[in-house]
DNA sequence: GCGGTACGATACGCCGCCGTAGCGAAGTGC
DNA sequence: GCACTTCGCTACGGCGGCGTATCGTACCGC
């Protein structure tokens, strides 16, 4: 039947993005779900097995991947997606507690590596177009630039806790292509 | 006697360092300090008491607050001692996990807010002396520079969790100067 | 409508942690 | 050196989570 794997999933993405990645019992998803906790152990092996499946749920949702032809505006879109999702308290303590957890366990920090090298693809997709088309220096590298592009709005959101405002990404924005621009010292 | 006291803390603030801040039982405080039980809270009301305290020593060394006259020196001084915390294990799990951990307790968000308003003064005191100097534009609004300068780095530690490079730090500050400097739209 | 499967409910033993209590042994002040 | 404080040790009842086992039942395909 299979009929309550989907409640059971939904019931811990829930859960992840109210107490966080490791604030998630077992008990607590099969009081949430209406399942039985032996429901659960009959579909996944462990709870990390679970929590890794559930992860994907409340964080998987792809960025918009837009390619216009305009860095400024391919930047506009995918970080107009972004600052929506760092303005979602329940995204932003999912993705916090992994990258938080993922310090002290091997298996935790490859998924998380995994969930941030997904999800910022559409950027990097964005600035490899921008050296192909010149727009960027050629040998830019791409992990600098998006941590340049990223990293004040991670910051506002996720480490000061406060919401990220539109112009503020406007500024981010301007700040990191004014660096990148720039031929390589 | 009190002699047990400092002993309580250092083993506190170096679990908080292991295991993160939500990751620290009293039990394991007791046996990592020699310290019993009881004694702990012979000195403290409760778990959260103890740990706003050890977090302070954790996490409260004070960043270096040099005033050159030189904007770019003094970044160049205050973000070398920020860097250096940043690569640092311990310290990027007491502060991400209370970052984690205060959205989900406001007893909590008001000690994470405190730690960050009072960590980033050196570098606020920077920023003021430069605009006082006109060395940037004045009604610079000083929370948005501080997220510009420090946000990549925050990013490369804690949610890329990857070491912070003095290049990457040296282009970080390129990034927020080159937009700073500009008059405001 | 009959077998097989997926499920819910309950109970179990185990463990780790909570916060408290009682006691005896050190150290400290005078 | 005596009173007093601080401390370590042990034990307690309670709680919540773990992972497993058992049993009864609802749903499925055919």
């Amino acid at each position: 039947m299979i009929r309550s794997k989907a409640s059971i999933i939904e019931a811990c993405a829930a859960l992840i993005a109210e107490e966080g990645f490791s604030g998630v019992s077992i008990e607590a998803v099969a009081a949430r779900s209406g399942a039985a906790k032996t429901t659960i152990y009959r579909h996944w092996p462990s709870r990390e097995a679970l929590l890794a499946e559930a992860f994907g749920v409340c964080a998987d949702a792809a960025l918009p991947s837009p390619d216009t032809g305009s860095l400024r505006e391919d930047l506009r879109v995918v970080l107009g997606g972004l600052t929506l999702k760092l303005n979602d308290a329940g995204w932003c303590s999912a993705i916090g507690s992994l990258a938080d957890a993922a310090g002290r366990d091997v298996t935790l920090e490859r998924l998380h590596q995994t969930t941030l090298s997904t999800g910022r693809r559409p950027l990097t997709g964005i600035l490899e177009r921008a050296v192909e088309r010149g727009d960027l220096p050629p040998g830019l590298d791409i992990e600098d630039a998006v941590a340049l592009i990223v990293g004040p709005l991670f910051y506002r959101a996720m480490i000061a806790r406060q919401p990220v405002a539109e112009a503020f990404v406007a500024r981010a924005v301007d700040a990191a292509l004014a660096e990148l621009g720039r031929a390589r010292t």
